[in-house]
Formats: C-alpha cells, structure tokens, sequence
DNA sequence: CAGCATCCCCGCAGATACTG
DNA sequence: CAGTATCTGCGGGGATGCTG
C-alpha cells in the first residue's frame, strides 16, 4: 500500500480533562492518523473546510453556507478541527459575540485535497449516476 | 464555494428493490454529490479505495489488508462503491468461491484524489500532534 | 471462501433549554 | 450571537449463525 496502514491497536486518545469531546471520535482505539483522517473526511468536516477554503466564516454564517447542520454538530466538528490545527478561531470579546473562523495554513493545504475530491465527485457525478443506473438495471431481472 | 453546495431536499436514493441497503445510507434526503461523496470519505471506503489503487485483491486478503474491519462492514462498503461504478467485482464461479475486487477507470481516479489526502495527513502528521499539545495545555489552564 | 440474515447494543446526532 | 448542558431515539455496526 502507498499509505502507512497500522492495524495495531493504540491507545485511546488523550482529551483535555473535563471535555466529553472524545466521545464523538469514532475510534476510540486508532491510531492517530487514521482518527485524522476521519476528520478531515467527516461528514460536517468535509464542508467546512471547503467553505472556509473561500474566506472566514462567523458561526452562524458557516452554519446557513452548509445548511442542514445542527448547531450543536457545527460546534463539535469545529473544535476538533481547531484541535488538530487546521481551523482557527477568533472570538472577539464584543456583545454580542463575534467569532470568525478561518483556516491556518496547515488546514488550507488539508482543505485544498478535499476540494480535490469534491470537485472530482461532482464532475464524475453523472458517470457515477450512470453506473448505478446500470448496476440497478442488472439487479432488477435477477 | 468552489463546489456547489444544494441545500435543497432530495428525494430518497432509489436503490435496488429487495436490498436493504439504503438503510446505511448517512442520509435519507440529502443530494445526491454529497452521498457520493460520503461513499469515497465513508470510514471503510477510504481505505478500501487506498488498497485496491495498489492491486486487486480479493474479499479475505483485502480484509486482512485493512484490519479491524468487520465482513458485514467491508461487504456493505464494496457493494456501495460497485454500485456507484468504482469497483469491479469479478465472482468466479468456482469451488471454492472466489472474488476478486479491483478498482474501475473511475474509481482509480476518485482512489487518486482520496490518496493524495491520505499521503498529506500522513505527512503532516507530526504538526498536527503539535497543535493537540498546544491546544490542550493551553485549555488545562484555563 | 464469500457472503447473507438476524439480533442487539452503544454512541452519534437531533431537540430542547439555558448562559455569558 | 455563540455557544454549553442534558435527554433521548434510532440506526450504524459488531457478533453470531447459516448457505451456496
């Protein structure tokens, strides 16, 4: 494989005391680049980083861009993404409040290879759905 | 953004009748880019795309490559990507059975992108533990 | 060997209410 | 406005058993 692959088993990850975040990594046994990885490719993750690829987003801003994310799920997505360095925050302490998230130069460079891939997905999309069309079709008279 | 981003509801995926297989399916309404794109970013899909860029390889052998991922698991996610045209699944009718995966002329492309995230988070690795150990000290403080 | 069927549990994610 | 805290369900996914 092109890619490192451990499949042996690593101690879970350790949290800041106090914080239940870890409880929404889907591994709690992994190794740390794969629990990276499924970051970056989570569900929320994935469309974050490509709209915060075009400017800095204030919450709730980032939160109708996406639509159809709980607020609750914006948050956690983002805090692990700042965890890991690749999306920065900045809370201005004003009233009301104003935070303005952003990517650091490490999460543009991780953004950039997920735009990659979506911008694949959606000019393949009509190959992909051909396909299916085809598989479907094949299924149907068995 | 760069890539579109419909918030608009979609109906259901049509999938084959008989099968159960939408029920895996992240979202029951959701476009149909961002459900293919879920497919290539899905955790066994990913790793899935990484090891058949490699070769062909067969159900058992690709299971063993991977590690730690359960039959029912790998099953559902190399129907799902068959399904969408990525991989080729070649059944020879013999005894005992044996099945050999390989990726399709899209499916190699869309392994490409993939890849190219997972080679950038394996390189990058090493900042990405650094910005953990500042976000955590910095929030033990607090 | 390569699957499919079934059971079942845990934890992700949504909903709601509250705070600085 | 930008979050936290708590409750709850339901479906993803593991385990087991069976088939061609």
């Amino acid at each position: 494989m092109a890619v490192s692959n451990p499949e042996t088993a690593v101690q879970p990850e350790l949290v800041a005391k106090g914080t239940k975040v870890a409880k929404y990594d889907t591994g709690e046994a992994m190794c740390p680049y794969r629990l990276v990885l499924e970051h970056l490719t989570s569900r929320w993750g994935v469309l974050v980083l490509i709209e915060l690829l075009e400017r800095p987003y204030r919450f709730s801003e980032l939160r109708r861009a996406i639509g159809r994310v709980s607020e609750k799920m914006l948050t956690q997505t983002l805090q692990t993404l700042e965890r890991d360095g690749l999306v920065h925050r900045d809370a201005k302490p004003v009233i009301p409040p104003r935070v303005d998230y952003s990517l650091t130069d490490l999460g543009r460079e991780a953004a950039q290879q997920v735009r990659a891939l979506a911008v694949w997905t959606e000019q393949r999309m009509d190959a992909v759905q051909q396909a299916r069309d085809a598989y479907d079709a094949g299924k149907r008279h068995s």
